[in-house]
This record gives structure tokens, sequence and C-alpha cells, in this order.
DNA sequence: TCTCAAGTAGACAGACCTGTACACCTTGAG
DNA sequence: CTCAAGGTGTACAGGTCTGTCTACTTGAGA
């Protein structure tokens, strides 16, 4: 039986280096090369690269939502300040090195076709955001949480595109300050 | 001298495959069948694949924006209702057979340096539809036309991230009842 | 110590990639 | 009519791509 952590290594390295380049732009052999593993063993572990992608979208979907899911809660405690919060999170994500935007909108941009796995992979990833979103705002006694959630969503959708494309330093407090006006909709008066 | 319909030719099929297929993932040999041009010619326009692909973007830019702003005006007279219209040209576009995104986050997504310089035409398309949407919001007698722009668009990148990710019909509408909320923070009371 | 599964290194097939070169055709101006 | 410029079609070089294959090495358990 194969070695879980080689493959692990595999689906680690491969995450970084398609974050960095793309998936297209990267090919199998410079995978290979710095997992430091042979090509006999990435295909006893994948059938394929483009299955080997599928595995990396799903381990970097579970890897950014437990973080984001993290990082929301250390910073606050109050579901309605929960929500704010995220769009801190946003903005030390912005600021790490080696930020390329959101791998998910990336995945769908070179897999466009809807009915593409990679690209039904993203949109899984972000119905799964905004369900946490969701539960976050049916906690802090939101009218109507599933539409706040879809709200506060798109505004994240909006800043992670400009701080990737544009470069824009503060479009995490931009967008946050643009939460907060739903967020007192929906649990102020 | 290369005669210029040629050029239009190639380019205007260039643009086709590539939004619809991708940069990586379209080759020059396509890109010669659909336009019925020699590679010869291609190369006697372009001096690289990577030159066509900015005189692309390039195209891209000129006719989006053309499109938005007319549609924009056509559908509104006054600045203050144009800023709401922008919302609902951005629904026409989604529902158009062959949407897949917005051409420039795919293509911030495939070249992801901010120094790569299709990432660079990617990101002045996007301060040039910031310039339009200040201008309205000017003309519409904004307290801050720079800020409300900004909001703006913001919402209208994660419209077309929410339409083309997820596949959201209702992404458009959903952004317009939120930008309603700004526009009535700088413009009512 | 023997065995066998998992791994390495690397050649290879066959396809596709960008970009160049060569021979030929077409067309309009002098 | 001549001829040069723009174009076509296609072969080709040199490289990269995915995926398969062979031959060899390593290490752990019977």
């Amino acid at each position: 039986m194969p070695s879980p952590s080689k493959r692990e290594q595999i689906v680690d390295e491969a995450l970084r280096l398609f974050y960095r380049h793309g998936f297209n732009a990267t090919g199998v052999d410079k995978i290979i090369a710095s997992a430091g593993v042979s090509k006999k063993t990435l295909y006893s572990h994948f059938r394929s690269k483009d299955e080997l992608i599928l595995a990396t979208l799903r381990k970097r979907d579970e890897m950014f939502r437990n973080k984001m899911m993290r990082e929301t809660e250390r910073r606050a405690a109050a579901p309605r300040d929960r929500l704010l919060a995220l769009f801190d999170f946003l903005g030390d994500w912005f600021n790490e090195d080696g930020f390329s935007g959101c791998m998910f909108i990336n995945a769908a941009a070179e897999f466009s076709a809807q009915d593409n796995p990679s690209h039904m992979v993203a949109a899984e990833h972000k119905r799964l955001v905004v369900d946490y979103i969701r539960e976050q705002a049916q906690l802090a006694g939101a009218r109507d949480p599933a539409a706040l959630a879809h709200q506060i969503n798109l505004l994240m959708e909006g800043a992670i595109v400009y701080a990737h494309v544009i470069g824009d330093r503060q479009a995490a407090t931009r967008a946050r300050d643009m939460a907060e006006v739903f967020v007192r909709q929906q649990l102020d008066g």
C-alpha cells in the first residue's frame, strides 16, 4: 500500500505550486522534483494530474476554512463580532507573503465550464464558506441569516478580487466597513 | 505593410478562445485555424503569443467599458440611477450565453505575479472602471465620489465572482440592493 | 536471511507547444 | 507585363507536456 506521508508530500507541494503559478502552467515534472518523489510514486497515488488537482483543491478547502474559522473565533467571541472579524482575517491573508488571490476563483478561471470537476469543487468551497457565515449570523440573531451570509460573502469575494487584481491594501477594511452596515441592518433596531 | 483587417480577425478570434478556454490552454495553432490565417501572418502582426494576449486584453478592455457605459447610459439618464443601472448591465451579462466570468480576473488568476504585463493590464482595466463610476458618482453629487465608486465596484466584483464560480443567477440583483444602501448614504439626508 | 512491497532514477512514446523557414500563390501599382 | 508585398500551407526545430515502462534500491517482517 502506498505511503500516506508520500501522498501528503505530493499534495502539499502541488498545492504550493498550483497556487503560485496556476494549474496548467505547473507540470508534473516540477511537482515531483519539488516534492522529492518519483513519477511512479505520484501516479500510484493519483490516476492523473486532474485527480491530483482535485485532491489539492479539497485539501485547500479544508485548510482554508479551518484557518478562517480558527482565526475568526480567536479574534472575537460574540457571533456578531465574528461576522466582522472575518474581514480582519482577510486583511491578514492579503498581506501574507505569496498571496495570489483565492485558489478557487483561480481554479474557476482556468476551468471555466461550470460542469468541470475542479470548477465544481470551487463552487462547493464557496457554498461551505457561506454556510459557516450563515451559522454565525443565525447565532447572532439575524432576521434573515441566509441573506446576511450572502451579503457578507459577496463583500468578501469583492475584497479578494480587489486585493489580488489591483493590489489594494485597504480592500479588507473597506469591505469590513460596508459589512457593518448590513450587520447593523439585521441586528440593531 | 500587414493588413489591419487580418490583425483584427486574429485578435477577435483570440479573444473568443482565450475567454472561453483560458490563455495557457489555448494554443496558437487553434487561433490561426479559427481565424483562417497562416502562422506567418499572426507572427508578422505579433512578435509572440504574449504580445497577442496583451493586444486581446486591451481590446477587451475597450469593448467592455464601451458596452458598460453605453448600456448603463441607455438604461438611466440621471447619474444617480446609472450607479444602480450598472448592476442591471451585469445581470444581463451574467445571463449571456458563454459567460465565463471577468476576463481580467481570469487573466490575473493565470498571470498571478503583480508585475506580469497581462496582470498589469487587468489592474489598469479595473482602475478605469472605477474612474467611470467615480465620474457618475460625482455628477450625482456624492459627498465622497471616490469612496462610493470603490464601494460600488467592490460589489460588482463580488457579484461577478458569485455569478461565475457559484453560478448564482441572483448575484446582480443582490449586489444592486446592497449598492442602493451606499448610494442613499451619500446622496440622501 | 529471504522476500516482497514501495520507492528511486530515468528512458521513452506520443502528443502538443511556440516560433521559424521555405516554397508557392495572389493581387494591385507602375 | 512585371514584380514586389502580403498572404497561404506546411514542414520543421527544439522544447515541454502527460503518462507508462523498465531496472535498480531500500527496508521491514516472516
